[in-house]
DNA sequence: AAAAAATAGATGTATATACACGTAATTAAA
DNA sequence: TTTAATTACGTGTATATACATCTATTTTTT
């Protein structure tokens, strides 16, 4: 048992190549930002697949939420996981590729509403299959674990 | 209990403004990826007192754990978080604002070994002190939780 | 020793983040 | 109702990421 979790533990030190932390908490926040780091390569080179980034993908996936209803840039901002995403730029390239729509609210004028296209919702269904494939190889935490998981990240951030 | 846990877990749901998960697996992942912006955010707000950005001060920091040996720029960038970062470009920046010293290795001239300076180690310093207090008065969980949140993020990567 | 392979890191490009600012449209206030 | 404030979002800039390519050097191979 000692050995196992000190094998668990030698990760993170492996990865950045450190092992001095002040401390549980300090180490956590960089195993934090480490995984998140490993996660988003792993999501990342799945869409390559697809021609698509992390990001497109996101505003895919909440474009394809509210799907049929169109949305304008400020809900699909304050669905982003990286709050501070610069989403009309990253309209620009979907709106390129054509996997969404931009117009003009008709309703307010200064609102842009964005529809998902069918070849947007075509390319999100197919590299969602190929990310949760991944998922399934790759992410080894049970549900049950998940959940632990889930509760000890929301008291990270409990003071927000 | 059951409220306690409920209020908890909307947290991720009001941030993303999402409440359909597939599983607590996604829900963890996205909340991994949620958190480690949430903390990148709480750090680099503290940086900017001291005009530094999230990266040049892991740069900072990792030539500090040397310190007063010189590093090359693979050693740094093998220790870096990020393990994509263009370490030559932070380095840029730093040997700009006098924190950093660059010099041709005379053992290998391919190498450039990076010096951290008596001004980047002040800097390091002080935004260190901001940091950690701003952890004291922002980031809530324990020691302990802090344990098995770290033992939770390796078993995720564990196939890595 | 000469040629080939590998390595270190600088540099170019596309995309994204973080944030400031500008402009047009809408709402609120005087 | 005219002005002021707010809002939505596009755009500019600095920095970073992700990755490819180039050059100079060193190492390995033949």
């Amino acid at each position: 048992m000692y050995v196992h979790t000190f094998v668990l533990e030698m990760k993170l030190e492996q990865a950045i190549q450190s092992t001095k932390f002040k401390n549980e908490v300090q180490k956590a926040s960089l195993n934090v930002l480490y995984t998140a780091w490993w996660l988003k390569n792993l999501v990342s080179k799945e869409l390559k697949e697809f021609g698509l980034t992390h990001e497109q993908y996101n505003v895919l996936r909440i474009l394809k939420g509210k799907y049929p209803a169109q949305m304008c840039v400020r809900d699909i901002a304050c669905r982003m996981i990286e709050q501070n995403s610069n989403v009309p730029r990253i309209i620009d390239r979907l709106v390129i590729k054509k996997l969404v729509k931009r117009a003009t609210s008709l309703e307010d004028k200064r609102e842009t509403v964005i529809t998902i296209t069918q070849a947007g919702i075509s390319i999100l269904e197919s590299s969602t299959i190929a990310i949760d494939t991944k998922y399934v190889n790759c992410v080894s935490i049970t549900e049950t674990d998940a959940t632990v998981l889930n509760s000890l990240l929301e008291k990270v951030r409990e003071k927000e």
